[in-house]
Order: structure tokens, then sequence, then C-alpha cells
DNA sequence: CTGAAAGCGCTTACAG
DNA sequence: CTGAAAGCGCTTACAG
């Protein structure tokens, strides 16, 4: 058989078909049957040292590695190393943060992630969340549309492992691990007003989102705590984008009375804001002090560099897979909540203390 | 049995197991075979129009959902919509990109994409090969450690199908899809010196990949071509990221004869730069001119606005899995390299024309 | 056009 | 401690 494919390579090759080592093969080769094949390889103590040592020794001439497709669908009990991870929107960029300590962790325990970006919509993200449960994923790594997100709600019920980040669910009980949202937003808005700001705008990102409400929660508590009168005018929020973030801040430029601070409620709205921000000429700190809330890896690139409220989305994730390992071990353990806290990043946005 | 995780919604509730409805549930609801859903369920011609539709009946009535793993298990001919990606860096937002546009597509054919991250480490990346082939993916999409990197060969000689991208393979043959490096290195290249700059340096990133050499041709033959002698300390890259980046610009701005202006390799060598630069209060464009490979969601809302080389990242990752689909289904078709064409977009970063 | 049966590569009681 | 056998939920020749 002639293949194009190979050309370059050889041109008399064959493609070969794929390697298939099989349990048999490997049974054969070490002179015992395939279900003592099996134990060695899921570590079961009931096997003689001679014996193991043997199909050890087997597995490595063969080169075999478990198909774990028909590992997956045999055994139900154990865990097949294979993680679902639901994210509400891929290019934001605190998810991938996120994605990345999952991912670390995943590595270390030999587990797959299968991806789904969902985009903030429900049909998506229904049609993944079958998906991968038609993988038999062992468990579930999502963020919620919103707090009663009916799909997660529904998946926790039916039994599967799930743990919630960066949002929670209220009428269900789940794991989760998100970000103090509240101090963190408490922190930049009490750090702009002890610069001798009162006239700080929120751009808060999408209302309907709990992490939204959260951080509006901190900004008005500061503001409250230090007797400053809250302007309904200056906490806007859309959706929690790019174009908001642009939009809102030249809505907030064209108030008869200016803020002179405004505070964004994540890295995608900043950017947006900066972008209007420029484009007015509008000089930051002199003209309008910024905090912004994610310190991503460009904030310090910015001129000025920015101050922001880092969220540790790595830890997030790593966390949140590792309680899903916990989760998956025993379904019924007390869920817990896990609030990694936030941290004030100051830098030059807000000018000199 | 009493369960705390559902106290909060019910506390009298179990957990239910995991619903499973199989074929034979199907059969038994439509009054047929097992083979005869499982016919409909794979679009099989030849199935009489009332079954079909007393089937199709069941199926909704009984909230089927194929059970995907002993689908895998046991088809071997058909796609079974599960893909392999490996990424090389994650933290690299131009994979993000890639990825987005991979997950778009991989989303309109009901497929799911398994993500392995390597962090250019070649353990990993074999580690991850092994665990994709174990789960039996119909193909990979990968970004290559080196154009020789001996894994991805092996994957394709052992007959699965595989779509490079970002960089391509030498050695053997392979469908690829990359971005026009070399024009876009030459064109804003060409940029720069129609502004009069004849000092223009070029933080490279890791020369050991491929595409910083085609961006360093790019370079070279643009300052050829308008007779400008190419001085071998302007044109350095130890590794594509942020430190490299950083370090860098301040190695430049220690010459004794400065640069007159920078191109940075990547979006990464970008942001190091521009830290740099604003530590030491140069300022762009009027101290130096900046050119950036990579035009990232970030770059409009830098000040100034950044002058960049765009790469169709989202581009490219359609097109790689819109290729992995056709090498699935022919395994020996003839390989075919795509260039997607990058382009200069001109903001401020440069000074004006 | 449809069904009975074999089998994908494993795991896991069960028996010895 | 080990093996023979059943079976996970499907697909696919084969026979009718």
């Amino acid at each position: 058989m002639f293949c194009k494919r190979f050309q370059k390579f050889n041109i008399l090759s064959v493609p070969s078909t794929k390697k298939i080592v099989k349990l048999r093969t490997v049974a054969e080769k070490a002179g015992v049957s395939i279900a003592t094949v099996s134990r060695v390889i899921n570590a079961h103590p009931d096997v003689k040292a001679n014996t193991r040592l043997a199909v050890q020794n087997a597995i490595r001439v063969t080169g075999y590695r478990p198909n774990r497709v028909a590992q997956r669908l045999r055994s139900t009990t154990k865990s097949r190393k294979l993680i679902g991870l639901l994210i509400p929107d891929i290019e934001n960029p605190f998810y991938v943060d996120i994605i990345r300590g999952i991912e670390d962790v995943a590595y270390q325990h030999g587990s797959a992630v299968v991806i789904g970006n969902f985009s903030q919509d429900q049909k998506r993200e229904k049609m993944y969340i079958d998906l991968l449960k038609s993988e038999f994923v062992d468990g579930f790594i999502v963020a919620p549309t919103s707090s009663n997100d009916k799909y997660v709600e529904e998946l926790i019920k039916e039994g599967w492992a799930v743990v919630c980040i960066d949002r929670g669910l209220t009428k269900t009980d789940a794991d989760t691990v998100k970000s103090d949202n509240e101090t963190g937003a408490y922190r930049a808005t009490e750090h702009l007003i002890k610069l001798g700001h009162k006239r700080i705008a929120f751009i808060s990102g999408d209302p309907s989102i709990q992490t939204t409400l959260e951080r509006i929660q901190g900004y008005k508590t500061a503001m409250k705590k230090y007797g400053i009168e809250i302007s309904p005018e200056l906490i806007k929020g859309i959706h929690s984008d790019f174009a908001s973030g642009k939009e809102i801040t030249a809505e907030l430029l064209a108030l008869p009375q200016r803020p002179t601070a405004i505070f964004t409620g994540n890295n995608l709205l900043t950017l947006g804001c900066l972008e209007t921000l420029h484009q007015q000429k509008i000089s930051i700190p002199s003209d309008i002090a910024l905090v912004g809330f994610d310190d991503m890896y460009w904030a310090n690139s910015l001129n000025p560099a920015l101050t922001a409220v880092r969220q540790q989305g790595k830890e997030i994730g790593k966390s949140a897979i590792k309680l899903l390992y916990e989760r998956i071990e025993d379904i019924d353990k007390v869920t817990v909540n896990y609030n990694i806290k936030t941290e004030l990043i100051v830098r030059k946005s807000c000018g000199f203390e």
C-alpha cells in the first residue's frame, strides 16, 4: 500500500496501524492470566512478589499501556482520571490562570482534563455537561452561570462529583472555591478613599453574577465605613467584558460631575476603561486614579503600572481540583467553602500615598 | 441513608445514583432490538422510517444519551469525537486564541477536547501523548517542541491523525498551520525603517524554535532590502518569555550605542520590554519606537497603543481542527501547509508617519 | 429491513 | 495467591 503521508520520510514505508499491546500480550509474556496482570496494574495487594516482578517486567518489555477507555467502561467504583472542566469564558485570562492550576495538579495525578468553554451560553453549557457525562468523567469543575444554575444543581443531585469555582450555588450545597471578592473590593475602595477620593466610580461588570454582587458589596461597605455617600450613578455594570468597560468609562467621563477615581470590576473592564481614558487623553493618576480587580501578567507593563486586586487564580484552580479528588473519593463528605484571599497590589495608577 | 451533601436542598433526599438509560431501555420502550436502536443513533440508512420514528421517540422519552466510552471502545473505524490538544505553554495568550478557535469548531461538531499543557517540557509532552493515546482520541493537534520533535514524529508514524500548529516538522510530513512569520517580521521591520530607523533591535525569543528563526529571517531580509547593516548585538534571544523581554531590553539600553527602535518577537517579550522601558522612564515613541509581534487584546489599552503584527490565532485553531477532521477521515491524503497571513496593525508606539 | 450474537479491552466477584 | 468467566454498553458483520 502506498502512502502519500510518508513520502518525505520513507517512500516504501507503510502506515503502521496503531500499536496494540493488550493485557493478553503481557499475560502471555509473563506466563500468567490477564486477571493477574490487571491486578498488578491496579496495585492489588494480593499478588506474590515474584509474580508481580514477572508481570512488571513483561509490561516494560512489551511497552504495554492500559487502554483507559476500556478501564473506564469496566470499572464503576474507582476514579479513572478524567476530569471535566466547564469554563464560562476562556477569553478571560483569569480563567486561564485557574486552568493552569488545575492542569498542574492533574498532571501530577496522571489525570486528563477535558475542557468545555461555554461562553456564558446556557445551551452550550448544557451540551458540554451532557457530553462530559457521556464521557464518564470522574467529576466536574465548573463555574456556574448563575448562583442557581439548574444544570449544575442537577449534576450534583444526580450524584456526580462537582466542585464550583469562582461562583457558588445558593440552593444546593456544593464545594466551592472562590476569591474573597468582598474584602478585595473593600480594600481597593478603601485605598482610593485614603488617598482622598470621594467620587469613586465602580464599573462592576454583569450584575446578575454573584461575584459582581460581592464586589459591589465590598465597595459599598468601604464607602459607608468612611461615611461617603454612595451615588447610584457611579455604580454601573452591564457585561463583564472589554466593550462594557470602554462604554461605561465614556459615560462616566460625560457625567456633569466626573468621578476622580475609577475602580474596575475585572481585568477586561480595566482594559476597556484604559482604552477610553487614553483615547480621551485623560492622564492617570493625575486626572483620574484607577484600581482594577484582577492583577494580570500585563499589569506591570502598563504606563503607569496598575494598582490592582490580585486574585490567586492558579491557587483557586489547585484547591478546586484537590477538593474534587476528595469529593470523588467520598461523594458524601461534608461540603466546604474556600475563600481564597485577595491582595491589593499597590503600584502607580492611583498616585502616591 | 443520610447524605450530608443535600442537607441544604432537602434533608430527606438520597443521592440518586447516576442515571443510566442504556440502549436496552430504549429498545424495550420502542419494541425493537438494541441493534436497531444503535443503527438509528448512528444514522444508518437501512432502517424503516416508522421504526426510526418509534426509536427516536423512545430516545426522547427516556432521555437516552449514548455512552461515549462504550462507543469509543467498540468502534475502531469511525471518529468518536474526542480531540487531543497539546499546547506548549498555556500562559502564552497566543495559544489561548488558538484554543478558542479549536473549541469553537469542536463545539459545532459535538467533539470534546482533551487538553495537555506541557510547558515546553519534553517529559511532560511524552506523558500527555501517551495518555491521549490511551484515551484513543481521534487525533492530535500539537505544537511540536522543536522541528524534529521525535514524539510527534512517532505519533504520525504510528498512524495517528496529527495536525501541527505554530511550528512544523522537518523530517516528517505533517499537516501544518502556522502564521506567515517571515512576512510578518519583514513588515514590522520595514515599517520601522520607513520611519527612519536604522538601529533596530530585535528581541527574538528562543532561537531553538523554528518560529523564532523565521521571524529573524524576516527582520534580516528587510534590513538587507533597505541596505541597512545588521549588527549582531541588536539581535538577541534567550527564551520567549516575559523575563527575557525584560532582561534583554535592559541590555539593549545599556549598549554604548542604543537602538532607536525595538521589535519584540512575541507578546510576552513585548510586555517584558515595556516594563523595563517604563521603569527606566524611556518614553515611547519619542525615545524609542516599539513594534511587537502578536496583537493581543490589551494592545489598544496600552499607552501609547501598540503597533503590532497580528497573528490570527483563532483562525489558526479553526483551520487546524478542520484539517484534523479531514485527516481523520482519510489518514493517507496528501499533507498540506497553511501559512495564515499576518497583518501589521499600526497604532502609536512608533510615532506617526 | 431487523435481530441474535460476537466482541472491543478491560475489572472483579467467585471459586479454588 | 491465581485463573476462568461474566459483563461494562455499545457496534457490526452475519443471517434471515
